[in-house]
DNA sequence: GCGACAG
DNA sequence: ATCTTGTCGC
């Protein structure tokens, strides 16, 4: 798949705020048609200048490298890692009924975290997924898993603290594009079971680490 | 002013 | 993310 809109990643950080802002403005909360059947999962991260994507929609994961126009930063990090996403979707064929991200949606300080961007850029439904907040505040959710509470940006419902798992910290779910908080958290839990990552995002994640802990050594001369 | 700050 | 320490489940 392909965005709508071509990016040009390498620009300063005040332009890539702006950017942000004006992205925020095309974001669509809307219930998300029938149920995903069709899942992709997308992880990134940058490291020592080397940008690492993974992307599954169906049994082998496509992993992509690219030189990372910048080093990440907390709240611009799709800024690091856009062009090794993008080159990563483009080998999915078959468009998905929505991108999981591992990353935030609107639960940011400009309501444009990776999984808004991305969501905007392809104008497709997107989730985004975190290990914490980046922003906002919430209360402990209970220990059963589905329990929930909401987490608060000045005073808005951006995103939610869910239970994926018994005895494990939530997760923080947001919603990027095209979907609900309710979708949010509805696809979350019919994509976790055993483990407290939902499973398409286990995988990305563990094959992202991979790839770009080999990377880092070849940087390293080892 | 200072700390916090997705991957 | 990465590292370290402590706890818990299998």
């Amino acid at each position: 798949m392909k965005p709508q809109v071509e990016t040009d990643w390498n620009v300063t950080q005040q332009s890539a705020q702006e950017l942000q802002t004006r992205l925020a403005c095309g974001v669509r909360l809307v219930p998300l048609a029938g149920i995903s059947e069709r899942l992709c999962a997308v992880a990134a991260a940058e490291r020592a200048g080397t940008a690492t994507a993974v992307a599954l929609a169906d049994e082998e994961p496509v992993v992509i490298q690219r030189p990372a126009p910048r080093p990440y930063m907390s709240g611009l990090f799709i800024f690091a890692v856009g062009p090794a996403i993008e080159a990563a979707l483009e080998d999915i064929e078959l468009r998905p009924d929505a991108l999981l991200c591992l990353g935030h949606g609107i639960a940011h300080p400009r309501r444009c975290g990776l999984a808004t961007h991305l969501g905007v850029l392809y104008d497709i439904p997107t989730i985004g997924v975190a290990d914490r907040p980046l922003v906002g505040k919430y209360e402990q959710p209970p220990e059963e898993r589905g329990a929930w509470r909401p987490l608060v940006l000045e005073g808005e419902t951006v995103g939610a603290a869910v239970r994926t798992r018994r005895g494990t910290r939530p997760l923080i779910v947001s919603p990027g594009n095209l979907v609900t908080l309710d979708d949010c958290r509805k696809v979350i839990l019919a994509w976790t079971e055993k483990y407290r990552w939902p499973e398409p995002l286990r995988r990305v994640r563990q094959a992202c680490r991979l790839a770009g802990d080999a990377a880092t050594r070849v940087v390293r001369g080892q």
